[in-house]
DNA sequence: TACAGTAGAGAACGATGGTTCTCTCCGCAA
DNA sequence: TTGCGGAGAGAACCATCGTTCTCTACTGTA
């Protein structure tokens, strides 16, 4: 039998890809059980409710993001390129199959309104992004506020990317961030 | 008894009051009788399915944001003023009591998944306005580009406004975008 | 007054969902 | 071998929901 950690981890990415794939309340923990291989009774065991397993489902999300960020980071040499790095990064994974924007917006229009711990979970994911990229903004020795309007470009480029299927959305996006980059640089040499 | 038409309108109304303050699906058809004051046989006989209720209200979401753009425009000078214009209302907007974010992406995020009429009516909407946009652009003389960037800020900030609460979203969205036609307009003078 | 037609209230129906319970089976200790 | 603890399969349970149906009451007309 699996142990907790392998039966929770594979509970976990089941609900994410169904969740993802159809939206939450369209998918019943029945269909959770039988795309993850793991009995009612022990999922019952690992999550006390759908709730929970839908925080779950977002703590991993989150994690998968600040990983995917932090890589496309990785291989830019100054802090300006790790701000476009956003881009890069959105833009191939607007290209995947399957893509079908940002799962915690999704999340929150959906079950925001009725459940506080969700509506939560999104909205720390949102300011710990606005976070990092505030600290590449200062690290670019650039004003606190370009920081919001690169956050702005990158959720707007999700949603319209799931909206629209256009696959200009992200290049878009990096060329507006890069023209805000240069008129902050202007007024601050 | 209500005309046809003032019924129609009625459950209109009360249903988009109720999606977007709660999500569809946690909307029961009982609960838009009640607010509406309309019998489930009328209600039924004036749309086929809640399906068809939900395309009905976004279709109404339509035309307000159509007329509240439009309105903006209308006390706006030059067509760059018109395109900041738009900033202006979504900072109207987003100051209401119980706003929550855009309808169509609430919706699109919930059901676009599992309803293609709904995903189809979020499309023509965002389409729609992208070719305001567009529109306007055209006129300020500036390179087609600039709509879809934009389009993005307007989008990010609805998203962000409805999952943060921060009231200086729409004022940092229109702060980016002056900056991106000014950028535009050096370049094509 | 009697009647036909219509509308509303809400019960009814069939489906589905979240959650729990039962029953059976397996592995292992004594 | 016997008995026990735990695990899985899936039935069961209760609530809810979308949709339809029934019954009652009222309106306008002859």
């Amino acid at each position: 039998m699996l142990d907790e950690h392998a039966a929770r981890d594979s509970v976990v990415a089941a609900a994410d890809r169904l969740f993802y794939a159809r939206g939450v309340q369209a998918v019943g923990m029945d269909a959770v059980r039988a795309e993850a291989g793991v009995s009612l009774k022990r999922i019952y065991g690992l999550f006390q409710s759908k709730e929970d397993l839908v925080v779950a489902v977002l703590a991993l999300r989150t994690r998968q993001w600040d990983d995917g960020v932090a890589a496309a980071a990785a291989d830019a040499g100054s802090p300006r390129e790790r701000i476009l790095a956003v881009f890069d990064f959105l833009d191939a994974w607007f290209r995947e199959d399957g893509f079908r924007g940002c799962a915690f917006i999704n999340s929150f229009g959906e079950l925001g309104a009725t459940s506080p711990r969700i509506a939560d979970a999104v909205r720390g994911h949102k300011e710990a992004f606005r976070g990092h990229v505030l600290g590449l903004v200062r690290e670019a020795g650039l004003p606190d506020t370009v920081a919001l309007q690169v956050v702005l470009l990158a959720e707007g480029a999700q949603t319209t990317a799931a909206i629209t299927h256009d696959t200009g959305v992200a290049r878009a996006a990096r060329g507006a961030a890069e023209a805000l980059l240069a008129a902050a640089e202007t007024r601050t040499p």
